[in-house]
DNA sequence: GTGAAAGCGCTAACAT
DNA sequence: ATGTTAGCGCTTTCAC
């Protein structure tokens, strides 16, 4: 009942054996005997005794400890935080989480841990331009599209699977001419980009590509923009009103789910309805996606299993840290919801009204 | 140039004094001389030394690393990790962030914490269903509505100043019928709403509390009932459609910015106007409410000031973890977006063009 | 199988 | 004003 820390040392002394015996039956090593471990490891038990990190780190060159790097304000990285810190645990490791949003360069954030003498580290999204590879020790495993280190491996969501079966979806709901909201510059939404144009092709879709970004309001200006466009354009072109309707889209495509959540508002904010008028679609199968608010399909870029596969690879390398750097993809997957439907021009037409009249022109 | 990290030794080496010279000197103690420390702290400089916090946390009393647990889920709690991340560090320490939602109790968060030896903890809205009381080592500082440990002070946000300039905001803009979506039950919820019944009540507008929730989703539910509700009694009172409108209400407050998203999504779904048709209000500023997606007039809970207090607080009970615990309150400040504005019936009735009004003359 | 001893890098008490 | 020594709690040789 003392107000100081439970010790291997007071172990040892109420059990009757020595500091380094205690330290090894506590880690099941096979040299002690059965009868002396459960005992010492009832009394630790007893005792509450937690081991002490930082005495453990400091002597032992595999340690139990990694540390983890991404944006706090991000929910796909503190997502992959969440997973990979309960999984670690489960397995008897401990993860401490550094948040690169408040660094100027991911790399200081790699810095801080390794003043913590934490050398493994996953690393979530970094990009080429958070130059890690000038770092002497850089991530042990990289999350994202980019081995942005030479040494680490990288864990990696394939973009083909996903965007094959969102065309695929789309096809079957009629849709033959959607809009995709790009993301801002950069590989991964570069990569992005290809797989879905390659997709949409292979289903004779028009898929035609607008600059928008990654965040809600950059969706949300870019679908401004492409409201106003369109309906520019056919005023001109018929001389008639074509609220209501989309233009020549009868389906937008997001980068991502805050992307698409933008679109959403401001298509909804101009009247338009969502499946009725326009379906949507984003990636990441978010919060947001997952929300009976919006309801979005999105395609799933199995965050569960890239964080289960990279928690793997950076416990192995702790022992072994000169493995080879690999690259592992992880297919992405479909979630179909409420923010796509049969394309609107399929639908019993809506009774001529004040508003309608809009899609008559739509040639299937 | 070798591979293994630089210590104290290699500078009292390469400057040729002692470890525990170099030790005082790095930390800018008096009694190293001026002319050794500034040798000592360019060859520092020079060898690309950091000091080894676990080393450094091993021996010191008052060691400079900072804990906090909070759920790295919600946007509030990221954003303080943020600030309390940049702030410490600008000071000279090291803050290690623990996530709340990776752990079955909060108190398990900051039981990994005593694990690494860190015991200055500042923990983020805890709730007395965390029983702290019940641990050895709390919280030193908590942020949040309770003080759910005897020895931790309390940084807290106090709702009557926004609550007040929020129900002057709305009077001026006349309204004088409120609908208030209640946050789920809890101390904060509460203190929060009686704020809101008195500062309301003072203006002598009818204030109506409707069960909702913090999340998106308890919004989106509770405004679409609340519409259904609303457009039932209406048609029944008075034999017609009211859509277009909200019935009785000409404004929605919200618990926090959250909620209030999920309002605004599930009014603009219905096809109401923000804010020609409602005026919507929630707490937080968060990044929705800063967003110009939602755009949301919200009370800003001062979270820089809280961050800030709690911080020094944290720091100055390192050295004197005896100061007897305090309570801080902190002003909330209204601030006004385009989410409200003057209520429907004082503006001139809209022209009845076809296409006058986007949206609001949806044919359902 | 078990224990004694060394030492990770640092700070703090104690010498000079 | 500087150096010497001790030791935080742990893991890891290395003896026995």
């Amino acid at each position: 009942m003392s107000h100081t820390r439970v010790t291997l040392r007071d172990i040892a002394e109420a059990v009757g054996t020595s500091i380094s015996t205690v330290s090894l039956a506590l880690r099941d090593d096979a040299r002690v005997s059965d009868k002396l471990r459960h005992s010492i490891q009832a009394t630790a038990q007893e005792l509450g005794y937690k081991v002490d990190l930082l005495g453990s780190m400091m002597r032992s060159n595999t340690p139990h400890v990694l540390g983890v790097v991404g944006r706090f304000d991000q929910e796909l990285h503190t997502h992959y935080i969440r997973i990979l810190g309960e999984a670690a645990r489960e397995r008897g490791y401990y993860v401490i989480a550094e948040n690169a949003a408040a660094y100027d360069h991911m790399t200081d954030a790699l810095k801080t841990l390794a003043q913590f003498r934490i050398t493994t580290t996953i690393a979530i999204n970094p990009s080429h331009e958070d130059h890690m590879d000038t770092l002497r020790n850089g991530p042990t495993v990289v999350i994202g599209q980019e081995r942005v280190f030479p040494g680490a491996d990288l864990m990696t969501s394939r973009n083909t699977s996903g965007a094959e079966e969102l065309a695929a979806h789309l096809y079957a709901l009629g849709h033959r001419s959607v809009a995709y909201f790009d993301g801002a510059s950069g590989v991964s939404a570069q990569t992005r980009k290809q797989a879905l144009e390659r997709a949409f092709s292979g289903y004779n879709i028009r898929f035609d590509v607008f600059p928008a970004g990654a965040t809600m309001d950059d969706g949300f200006t870019a679908a401004s923009h492409l409201m106003a466009d369109q309906w520019a354009q056919y005023r001109h072109a018929h001389q008639e009103s074509t609220r209501g309707r989309l233009g020549e889209y009868s389906a937008i495509v997001g980068y991502n789910d805050q992307c698409v959540q933008g679109i959403a508002v401001a298509l909804m904010g101009a009247g338009l309805r969502i499946p009725a008028d326009v379906s949507l679609a984003g990636f990441d199968n978010s919060q947001v996606a997952q929300s009976s608010t919006f309801n979005l399909t999105s395609v799933d870029r199995g965050v569960e299993e890239i964080a289960a596969l990279a928690l793997d690879r950076a416990i192995e390398r702790i022992s072994t840290p000169e493995l080879e750097a690999v690259t592992v993809g992880v297919d992405s997957h479909l979630v179909i919801r409420s923010s796509t439907a049969r394309a609107y021009y399929l639908n019993t037409p809506a009774p001529t009204s004040a508003t309608g009249g809009a899609g008559t022109n739509r040639n299937l």
